[in-house]
DNA sequence: CAGGATCCTCTATGATACTG
DNA sequence: CAGTATCATAGAGGATCCTG
């Protein structure tokens, strides 16, 4: 989130700069599809391009295509081919993955915990002018 | 990220569904711009518009105003008016903020230390093909 | 089965100009 | 100062058809 030291007063936060981590981070797992895609594979272990289809609901094949490509580019998954008739291919989140995957889970249970908080504000938000 | 209960091998990840609190959460955060405000106002405590938008490199008034509003109505920040001339509003977290704050600060260290990793995988993968 | 290639449609976001 | 209003555009994402 920052760019030189780690919370400076005099830090900028600069959404531009492609080397702030952070950055990188927020448009992975803040992708629609991608922490589906991890989530899942986190429960189900290894799962089939299909497989994946059937249980996010929702994703056309080029989102799903295209989200376990770029995940497979990071390093959060691999992708296994069977060259059987009807080919196969598997997928399954990597360490580094799974590591995410926790991350993930926090975030989750943030959500779980204080969601209805913010519902709440949002309802009152919007009973003030309408 | 599920619908019923919390990971049963049956659970679905729709995205679609608006109830879950998972989903909302990784809109509100996975935004360009939300999470630059969160952090800039955890650093600095309580900021004016103005010194957000210098802040933040890159924000067009627009975004900002927008971003404000959002974390606003969901209880994230408060908007304070000073009713002088000229006009003076200030931002700051509220405590639901400040514990998302740290949920966000448990995304930048998992960053911080993964990212180099995913780097060198996004390498590998790009020497492939090309 | 697992995707590649296309076309097409919105939405998010930016630039600009104006105002209480 | 702190916005609001309007216009314009790139890119995300969906629908559809095709293939190894």
């Amino acid at each position: 989130m920052d760019v030189t030291t780690d919370d400076a007063p005099t830090a900028r936060f600069d959404a531009f700069d492609a080397s702030c981590p952070s950055r990188q981070l927020l448009d992975t797992i803040g992708n629609k599809w991608a922490s589906l895609v991890i989530v899942a594979l986190g429960v189900a272990g290894r799962m089939r391009y299909s497989e994946l289809a059937g249980r996010i609901a929702g994703v056309s094949q080029k989102m799903l295509t295209q989200t376990v490509r770029s995940l497979e580019r990071d390093g959060l998954l691999t992708r296994t081919v069977t060259p059987s008739v009807p080919v196969r291919v598997d997928y399954e989140l990597t360490p580094l993955g799974l590591s995410l995957l926790e991350t993930i889970r926090h975030l989750k249970e943030w959500a779980e915990a204080h969601m209805a908080e913010v519902d709440r504000a949002r309802e009152e938000y919007d009973r003030k002018d309408t």
